[in-house]
Parts: C-alpha cells; structure tokens; sequence
DNA sequence: CAAACAGGCATTGTATACAACTTTGTGTCC
DNA sequence: GGACACAAAGTTGTATACAATGCCTGTTTG
C-alpha cells in the first residue's frame, strides 16, 4: 500500500491486492476512464493467472470502478453525466451524516492522522503530482466514515469516492483550479473541536462546491460518446 | 426469476443466474445464517464447474450476503448485533429520502406495481410461506428506490435489504408479530397523492418499527456464537 | 486420562487447456 | 466502387487438473 502502483513486481499477490493497485492506479489517474484491461495483459503484468486477475476485475466492478460486459472484456469505468449526479448527491446525503457522527467518536490521534493526511496532500500538490494528491484527497473522506464508526456506511462511501475519481477524471473543469485547499482543514479543525453540527455543515458546503466545480452540462455533438469511442 | 428457487434444473446459467438463485434463497429464509456453502456441492446442483460457482459467491460476498474466508470457503453471513444495528441506521438514513424522491417520480403504473406487491406480499403470508412473504416485501422496498431514479442509492438499498433480510432470521422477536401489515398500504397512498413529505415519515417510522421489532440484546453466555458454531 | 502431535482426507486457491464469441481483415459479388 | 459474407486472429467464458491449506481423527506420550 506504499508507493508502488502499477507493477508491484512479486509477492504473494492475492486477487484483492491486484484489485488494490489497480484501483489506486485509476484514483491516480494513471489509467484513464475507458482504458482496456485486458485479462492477459493484466495477468503478466502481475505475474499470475487470468484466474486471479479475473477475480480482481470482479471486485473493481462490483464498486463500478470497471465495466464488465460479456465477451467483451473488461474496462475502466466512464460514468456518464446522469452518473456523476447520483454519485454526488449520494455522497451530500451520506457524508455529512457521517462527518456529524465523526466529530462525535473522533479522538486525537484520528485528528492527528487526518492533519497528516492533509500535509501529504498538500505536499503531493507542491510536487506537481495532482494525482496523487486526488488520491490523498479521497483517503481523507474515507478516513473520515471511518472514524464515524459505521462501516456499513464507510463501505457505501469507499465506492463513491473511487467513483467521484472517475467522474472528476472526466469533468473537471479547470477554471476552479483551487477548490478547497482549507476545506479539510476547517472540518479537521470541527471535528477537533467536537462540533457536530459545524463538521455537517462544512462537509455539506464542501461537496456542493466539489459538485459544482464539474462540469456537467451535456456536451455539444456529443463529444463524451466519441471520445469514450476513442480511448477504446 | 419466476418460482424456482435453489434447482434452476438446466439452463445458459450464468454466474450471476446462480447469484440471484442464491440470493432468493438466502431472502426466503430456505439457508439459513451460517450455511455452509461448498463450491463442488453447488457445482454440482447447478450443473456448472466450481470456476463460475466461485464468481456468483464473490459477487455475494460483495453484498455482504456470504462470508468467504481464505482456505475456508464460503458460508451464509450471520450479521453480528453491530452490524444488525449498522444496516438499519444505513436504512433509516438512505430510505426516507428516498421514499420522498419517488414520491415525485412515480406514476401510476408504478403505483399499480407497488400494490400488487403488497396483494402479492399478503397472499404469500395467506398461503404460510412467510419467507416469501419478506422477500416480497423486500422486493417492495427495492423498488422504491428504482421509483426514486437514483440508481446508485437504489444499489446500496438492495444490499441492505438483502442483509436485513439475514437480520431478520437471526434477531426477529415474534411478540412483534403484526409489524406493518398496513404500513406498505399507507406508504403507497402517500406516493399516489405525491406527499412527499408524508412518503418521507412514513417511511422513516415504518423502518423505526422495523429496527426496534429485532431483539438486539447481546445474549447471554454467547448464545449467538454458540448457535453459528452448530449450524456449520 | 488428557493433551498434543502427526498423518490422511476434504476443500479451497491457482494455473492451464479448451470452447465460444467478438472483432477485424480480406475477398468476392453485385 | 461499395457492400456483404466469410474466415482468421485474438480475447473472454468455462472446465479440469494440480497444488496448498485447513480440518479431523487416531495414535502416542506425559
């Protein structure tokens, strides 16, 4: 779960942990929406069988990171604007509950954690790497459902960020260049100070300026179909 | 996905196919929490090599519906009291919104669908297959949120349904026999006026009832481990 | 007699082989 | 010259074979 990505050489790769380097892989941004994941491909990649890559490529699509289609082989997921809605309002529905219920349970070292996960974002920033940054960013959500203690919700969460991943892979727009910078620090900063109805409302007020900061108006000559059509 | 249940003699069956197969099954009260369940075994009823057995387990456990544990195999999940308690918060956050949100969009051949799913329901509980019966009002909750149109909530629904439908085997408590009977009914006619507001509350206390009608005491002396131990 | 170890048995994890489908390229016919 | 048809190549779906792990039992020893 360190740096490596992609090759991971040699372990003893379980199916779950291709699943893993693949998923941090498309969070980074390394693989674009769209991107063929061909089964022998991926197998010498990590040295195994199509056996296990299948089973990895099973998990990815159970989070709707890759689509399956039948002979047809498996790909990076591409949501579609109507998508990209969804998985937004879901996350306004969950997350500021869930942010409510972390400033609750949150002890110091989880708010030492999530500060050391903002300087590493931020650091990420500075070394001109926004993936890995993006990455970061999401982890920071994810750790936050976590110390809410509901894993059930967590879990609900874990999928729609890997999705928001994709979808700002697709439709981000470059005009809101520095969107939040001092979101998360202001919810660490709530959750700190234990403030329940604060921590739901910045985590509120934070997804709407992430929603908003997309682009989501259809595109003219439908441009998106012709360059998923392209990247295949 | 008409009657048979566990058999589905001979057919295209792909993995998914067995999947449901499963799931109804595990909805219907016919496997009971804690089944084991083996891959040649499966195999072997469905006709199929354990190589697509293995996939419609996996898709399972991704529903949290079975339990696969490395070199152990699969087994039907036994929801601890914990996550009984997790799942229906999930619910009781996700389905009152939801309601509402298909309060705006029904029709009225929705709302047809919706009532012969309770005729269908109450005939089931005539006919003294009560496990029918609460797949069928599982089925009912599902698809509200199909009405609701936002697919991705409707997803994480589906799952919690299908675990509460395990919580419901473990931790019913039949002094509460007579839990809703009429609360679908009243639900319905909400969505048939477009109250979404009251599609909203009804919803939120039906789910209420539900969540208090388990008995989520922790047993004494560790009945429920003892009992997971025995039924493997 | 109880506890612990060892061996056999059963089941799962992984790899490979084969079958089926999709796609792409070529050829022929109109 | 274009369109359809067929064939070949490559990829996925499924089955089977083998390896590895865990479980159970029978024996042995303190």
């Amino acid at each position: 779960m360190a740096h490596s990505t992609v090759p991971t050489p040699t372990r003893p790769t379980t199916s779950d942990s291709i699943a893993q380097a693949l998923s941090v892989a498309i969070h980074e941004h390394k693989i674009a929406p769209g991107t063929k994941l061909g089964e022998d491909e991926l197998a010498e990649i990590y040295g195994v069988s199509r056996t296990v890559v299948r089973a990895a490529l099973q998990t990815l699509a159970h989070m709707k990171l890759v689509d399956i289609r039948r002979n047809r082989g498996a790909s990076v997921a591409s949501p579609s604007i109507k998508e990209a809605h969804e998985v937004f309002e879901a996350r306004e529905l969950l997350e500021p509950r869930t942010a409510r219920s972390a400033a609750k349970y949150a002890t110091s070292s989880d708010i030492a954690l999530l500060e050391r996960h903002i300087s590493d974002e931020h650091a990420a920033l500075d070394a001109a790497d926004p993936g890995r940054a993006l990455y970061l960013s999401g982890l920071f959500h994810t750790e936050i459902a976590r110390i809410a203690q509901q894993a059930t919700i967590a879990g609900f969460i874990d999928t729609l960020i890997a999705r928001s991943s994709l979808i700002i892979a697709l439709y981000w727009r470059r005009e809101s260049a520095l969107c939040e910078k001092h979101a998360h620090h202001a919810l660490v900063q709530a959750l700190a100070k234990k403030d329940e109805q604060q921590a739901e409302e910045l985590m509120r007020s934070h997804l709407v300026d992430l929603h908003s900061a997309l682009d989501l108006r259809e595109r003219n000559g439908r441009t998106q179909s012709l360059k998923d059509a392209l990247s295949q």
